[in-house]
DNA sequence: CAAAAAGTGTAGCCAAGGCTACATATTGGA
DNA sequence: TCCAATATGTAGCCTTGGCTACACTTTTTG
């Protein structure tokens, strides 16, 4: 017989309250992750990282960015000159290196599992902002017992 | 050795652009997905969906839920009568019933990766809506050819 | 059956994250 | 050099999805 017949059922109130309100809260913070994962490469592979390029990867306007980096501005992430770009705090790069450590670990293990690769790129985008701490080291165990 | 020593390059702008953008577009559709699939659940438990116990599920105020489900019945997923709860359309039903198949693969596939119940079904409730038609028939085949 | 409690609806506020339009600054090429 | 192209900044608008406050309806209960 495989596994589950029997639907699970609606688990309590306030643990589903729960579970929702942290993963809207680790929505919140999706985008300062891709934007100092981004800016990030930007300054490694070019140098600097101007609105306008951020803009052009992101697929937005750059307006749009330049209020998104006030937000990492205040949230203490980023910093910028007039006219010259984008630069990351210490705490910025802290982010933007576990960031782009986890993107490249759950592409791997998608992979691993059998997702063609630019689906398990699509999604990794969106998916990577909901791994947990404990889902990153099931899945680093996961590849490392692999064959 | 290792597979990859060598980072992997950025993507070209259009596909990163393309990537981020489908990201954004999943997340928009994402709480209607949950809210289908929970208004589905608690029909079945209880024969109805009232604002309230919505919003006690989801840990908004109700006043949140009552917005939203003037969304849902925008986007024709749902129904409602004044002071009658909620119903779903069709469309809403089919949704509802996409989404919830979608969230138990998720989940049995973290678990059978070896990730910890509870953080299974945590990052699921984030993670489910960033999941393509390809990953998820990678996930069923994984499943299938499991131990 | 009336009063209290619970549920629902509505208004108005906020922040985030999109956009366009336009003004200003910088940079590169003729 | 200076003018055109490019980049940047700013303003104002929109939608989504939160919230509180308050009014109204329905249900429960003494
Ligand atoms: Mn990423
Ligand atoms: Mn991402
Ligand atoms: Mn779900
Ligand atoms: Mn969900």
């Amino acid at each position: 017989m495989l596994k589950s017949s029997t639907p699970p059922p609606m688990p309590a109130e306030p643990t589903q309250a729960r579970r929702f309100s942290k993963a809207r809260a680790a929505q919140s913070y999706a985008l300062l992750e891709d934007y100092v994962e981004l800016i990030d490469d930007l300054l490694t592979a070019t140098g600097e990282a101007r609105a306008t390029d951020i803009a052009r990867r992101l697929g937005v306007s750059h307006a749009t960015v330049v209020k998104t980096i006030g937000r990492l501005k205040r949230e203490g992430l980023a910093t910028s000159l007039p006219y010259r770009g984008v630069f990351l705090t210490p705490a910025g790069e802290t982010l933007a290196n576990k960031s782009r450590a986890r993107h490249r670990l759950v592409v791997a293990v998608l992979t691993a599992i059998g997702v063609p690769p630019e689906a398990a790129e699509q999604d990794a985008e969106g998916l990577e902002h909901h791994i947990s701490p404990a889902t990153l080291r099931a899945f680093a165990a996961f590849l490392k017992k692999q064959p």
